[in-house]
DNA sequence: TCACTAATTCGATTATCATCTAATTAGATG
DNA sequence: CATCTAATTAGATGATAATCGAATTAGTGA
């Protein structure tokens, strides 16, 4: 996980006087005291706060004679800026979880007996959460279960309970809270049902 | 200029604890106290952190019976994330882009026949833009189009359609999130109109 | 109305950090 | 080498903020 990284970023950029120090370098390289000028800071300041953007790749320096010129590197900025919106995306499936009801009606099927028992569990992750779903109806809205009621509820249908119990709190069908279990909203499914 | 709006989005995910809410969030909404628990904190704690993250409106909420459910804002959160790339931007631009409502009124007349269609996109820089800002007065702020319907409102005047769609992207006259375009506030904008 | 639950507020503690001044370093030039 | 310039380091100060426990509030349901 870059969680480090991207705290990080944005930790440098949660300053003004990096903000307007990045602003200022978009329009061209700079020296300290001209920025120092500009902002109307010292220059020991300016070091400090190069120091933080360059710690983070934001800025690189090429020197001219005694001078240091300051380079905004924009393929970076823009790559971490970025970074946020992507973080968690592995662990994110909702998108790819969109199935169809002709494709669902089909897992049913397969998954459950003429007398209308579980025959097993699927393993294959999309499969798994539409059984999930289906099995979830018999849950009342709003009330509150003890987990003996909630092993009650799936017994007819397959004799694990226990996973399926474990996999509804897993994939936040359900909410536990010390040993009460309550349906959660739909919109904390993992897939429309 | 939207400086202190930049500073505080980065100051207030320049923090691991709130990183990790937003990509807990990512997952779907969650109540303060599941929160808490997956993060090994105090729920006061947690208020703390979602007030801040309320305050720049990356997450709204939902009161169900007696649970607050959060909710990322994941356009709010796009839209802020590449603010930065955008920033000083407008002042480059704003500077140089400097157009005077006669000179717009003359370019406006060159561009466009008498039926109102636009002749030809202009190809100088300041040209285009005006006659950009000029055809995205169609475009209702707040109001979300699919790619069709942008197709659509540019077609009567030009038939081109996908290159102005893409010129108004590129200049941050819209904004585009999975298909979706959107306005954006007239600071992005390249130019005053 | 009363009890319950989840969330929030408040105050205290601790750690981080932006900025300054003063002193020092690094390189360039004569 | 001596000197100049620009940048850096070090230490001090004041402000901001993350976290916690305890007390309080808001809203639900009986």
């Amino acid at each position: 996980m870059q969680l480090d990284k991207v705290v990080q970023f944005h930790k440098v950029l949660g300053d003004p006087t990096r903000i307007k120090i990045v602003t200022l370098l978009k329009h061209g390289p700079l020296h300290g005291q001209a920025i120092a000028n500009k902002l109307g800071l010292r220059p020991s300041t300016i070091t400090h706060h190069v120091a933080k953007l360059r710690d983070t790749g934001l800025i690189f320096q090429r020197r001219d004679r005694n001078t240091i010129y300051f380079y905004l590197d924009e393929k970076k900025l823009e790559q971490n800026a970025k970074a946020i919106l992507a973080m968690g995306e592995e662990t994110r499936m909702k998108q790819e979880m969109q199935v169809n009801e002709k494709e669902k009606l089909s897992i049913i099927k397969n998954f459950f007996a003429k007398d209308g028992t579980l025959k097993q569990i699927p393993s294959q992750r999309k499969k798994k959460l539409v059984v999930l779903a289906y099995l979830i109806r018999q849950i009342e809205p709003g009330r509150i279960y003890e987990e003996k009621e909630i092993n009650e509820v799936i017994l007819p249908f397959h004799e694990d309970y226990a996973t399926i119990r474990r996999e509804w709190i897993m994939n936040h069908f359900m909410y536990r809270s010390n040993n009460q279990y309550e349906l959660n909203p739909k919109e904390m499914w993992p897939l429309i049902f």
